[in-house]
DNA sequence: AAGTGATATAACCAAATGGTTAAACCAAAG
DNA sequence: CTTTGGTTTAACCATTTGGTTATATCACTT
């Protein structure tokens, strides 16, 4: 499926993300790391020289990843709707591979704004895409309905994003209620983001 | 505002309240707590013998108040639109109160689920009120539109918790576009949710 | 004023944690 | 075979962490 090396650089790194991840900056214990990564610990410090060190290369990872399926907005030579439809397929695929990431990156930001600042502003500098301002000038060519962009924005990526978050909520709650949260994720509420995407934008 | 008893147990929990919120169970440490509280460690101690006790404390409250909205639910005197209505107002003065609380319980329960299942358990049995069925008798009755039901109630979560938890990543990214969060929550999305429930319901 | 029980604190302890070091391993080059 | 360089490990260290204890303080009763 995806390619694996199997280098110790990179035995840690899909450690650390999976610590750092589950508990976070304070919460992630080094041991952990190493005993996922089946090494010991002091490689830990030999190929990335402090937990902060190493917590950055993955949050920067996280990030990366997290914004990268934007690009997709790029594309200027297709419909503005089918832009969104293909970005909504990348959501559900980045969701499915990494459902724990976009949570990763709201909680560090939460305790530490400035790990945020300074990266993010690289990265749109490297995008340089407008996304609430591409939807805004689709509306002014009269190509979609004329809404509040901004909160089209949140709301879409509400539905996308949410039930990955919340799914330990919902298998349980699901559950009570005789019904699998497999038979909800991912297709079905990929099919209703896309049919919100179609009511809202539609004139 | 809340009504403050201020005794030192009151102290203690409040603060324990802040800081697991925000660390997780792992990831808290007493002497922060402590600190918070304004009181010597040891008397965390005193008053809850250890960390995992005042964590389960902190951790009920918040499933005891999560759980506690949908008690609208019970008033069956009421159109189901309305309770729907109630129930979202409902939710976002909790939210507005209690942004990380949300995220807080499904970050424990993934890395804990056996302080779910126990405690659901308990909660659901003294509520009895099984939302979706609720939902599926309306529908039975024609009150509302055919729809799944479930995948419903899913999208009118994402709707109300995503901009919450997400917050900080939508006060910057809106920002970017010369937006203020400030502009756009509670009441404008809060506005849009009851928009979609009422789209989505209508026969 | 003295006694009493609950509340609070400083000082301490053992275990865990992030990090270091010196020595061992091991493949490739000479 | 020996050397050389990067890689890996066990043992260790200083600090932090959750937790305890002995002592002090305070509110209240007698």
């Amino acid at each position: 499926m995806t390619k694996i090396k199997d280098t110790t650089e990179e035995k840690i790194l899909n450690a650390a993300k999976e610590v750092f991840m589950k508990y976070g900056l304070y919460g992630a214990r080094m041991q952990d790391i190493a005993d996922i990564a089946k090494i010991n610990k002091a490689l830990l410090h030999y190929y990335f020289r402090s937990k902060e060190k190493l917590f950055d290369q993955v949050f920067s990872g996280a990030l990366h990843k997290y914004f990268q399926q934007m690009d997709v907005f790029s594309d200027a030579s297709l419909p503005i709707k089918e832009r969104l439809f293909k970005y909504v397929d990348n959501i559900f695929v980045f969701l499915e591979e990494y459902p724990q990431m976009s949570m990763f990156i709201i909680k560090e930001i939460g305790i530490n704004p400035d790990l945020f600042k300074d990266r993010v502003e690289a990265i749109k500098k490297n995008k340089g895409v407008n996304l609430i301002k591409i939807l805004d000038e689709e509306i002014a060519r009269g190509n979609i309905k004329k809404i509040d962009t901004a909160l089209f924005w949140i709301n879409m990526h509400s539905l996308c994003s949410y039930p990955f978050l919340a799914a330990p909520l919902f298998k349980h709650g699901l559950k009570a209620h005789h019904k699998e949260w497999s038979d909800y994720s991912p297709v079905k509420i990929k099919q209703s983001v896309k049919q919100f995407i179609e009511k809202t934008l539609s004139v």
